[in-house]
DNA sequence: CGTTTCACTATGCGATCGTATTGTCAAATT
DNA sequence: AATTTGACAATACGATCGCATAGTGAAACG
């Protein structure tokens, strides 16, 4: 491989991503259906036909959006404090703290995640099944397994790792996820430095000690 | 007024009730730009001419088939048991489990409503306004004077009433809102009674006996 | 009974959708 | 230097979008 094959190799690779950027914003704010080809290629100052060039199809090029978004993220759990590690009680509260922080967190500086995430996952279809198939099974199956691992701990009630999952993910996302109602109905910005930690202090007082 | 006269504009307001009831599933499932007016019509078993003859814009028959949706639903807070009305400290704790039981049962017996709802709430925008004018800001208000109010009585922690609501409703909507995910990754139903039950129930052992 | 009203239909407008085809021109290869 | 490759653009296709206009026919009215 020469120098001037990766020149062409290079641009290819800055404009596909330039692309995907642009599709994953597009696609996150206003979800698959009401996403156009053309308002991606807009969005990405580029042309249309380019954008059925590099990906063929509007699904292809979800798809590809979706991936490069998981792989830009890699995933949550890699963020969170080591549960097992830690042995008194306190300590533990603290670690609960810190993954409640990493949640919420992940949230706000990921919306576009949180975006195509609950659209798609309020709506059954291909789209979903693929999704589960490629990434959220995988995701929520180490999800579970965190809750567990906190539950062994003492640190949440016992029942289904499944149900808590949601029930904390929906505490700690549903506030960002509205944040535009909140912001005009009460003019508040849920995603300030505030805020964020208000719903964690809050969310961790309504727990038992 | 005759007889007669009744008889057409009592099938005049068949037909719209007909075409209300299709726009509310439609926008719900769909979201607004992805919906469109043919889809509605073919619902409602019409012709997409006669949806713009009844309501002459997309956005007129948006804001017409919410205001016949919040209509229809009145206020969650009616239904809501009466707080101030209790004593002693088990007593408002069951008052507690009923008020997340009627939260979660609204939610989950007005899909339509969580739906429109929360796609609109987390996209800025002239509907987004319109909706917080004309039904959301009361309804945020009531919310957060029922938070208060048991706060008072110190069933929740001290805190902004309005963070408290969005993670109550979170915690308690959200399980519903991914129950097509929680469906395809596992198998189990989030809107299935016993999903129900333990929600509330995880969701009162997390808090503070 | 003749006339007016009006719920409803047929048809078409321009714009935009996703997709396909063809052309262009610089970079890479031989 | 001649030739091939490939990133990108121009253009057009049929379908569908929201919306407008001109009817049609039965119910309501005088």
């Amino acid at each position: 491989m020469t120098n001037s094959t990766n020149r062409r190799a290079q641009r290819r690779e800055e404009t596909r991503e330039k692309i995907l950027t642009a599709a994953v914003r597009v696609f996150a704010e206003l979800g698959f259906e009401a996403a156009s080809m053309g308002s991606i290629a807009n969005r990405a100052g580029l042309k249309k036909a380019l954008v059925q060039y590099h990906f063929e199809t509007k699904l292809n090029l979800w798809q590809e959006a979706v991936n490069s978004l998981w792989e830009e993220l890699h995933s949550l759990e890699n963020r969170l404090p080591r549960l097992a590690e830690v042995s008194t009680r306190d300590e533990e509260r603290e670690i609960l703290r810190q993954v409640f922080r990493a949640i919420i967190d992940f949230a706000r500086s990921h919306p576009d995640w949180v975006g195509i995430m609950f659209r798609e996952a309020s709506t059954p279809g291909p789209r979903l099944d693929w999704l589960v198939e490629n990434h959220l099974k995988k995701d929520i199956e180490e999800g579970s397994a965190f809750i567990a691992l906190a539950q062994s701990h003492g640190l949440l009630p016992q029942g289904s790792p499944l149900h808590i999952l949601n029930i904390i993910s929906g505490a700690l996302t549903y506030p960002l996820l509205v944040s535009p109602l909140t912001k005009r109905a009460a003019g508040i910005s849920m995603a300030s430095e505030e805020s964020l930690d208000a719903t964690v202090d809050i969310l961790l007082n309504m727990l038992k000690p």
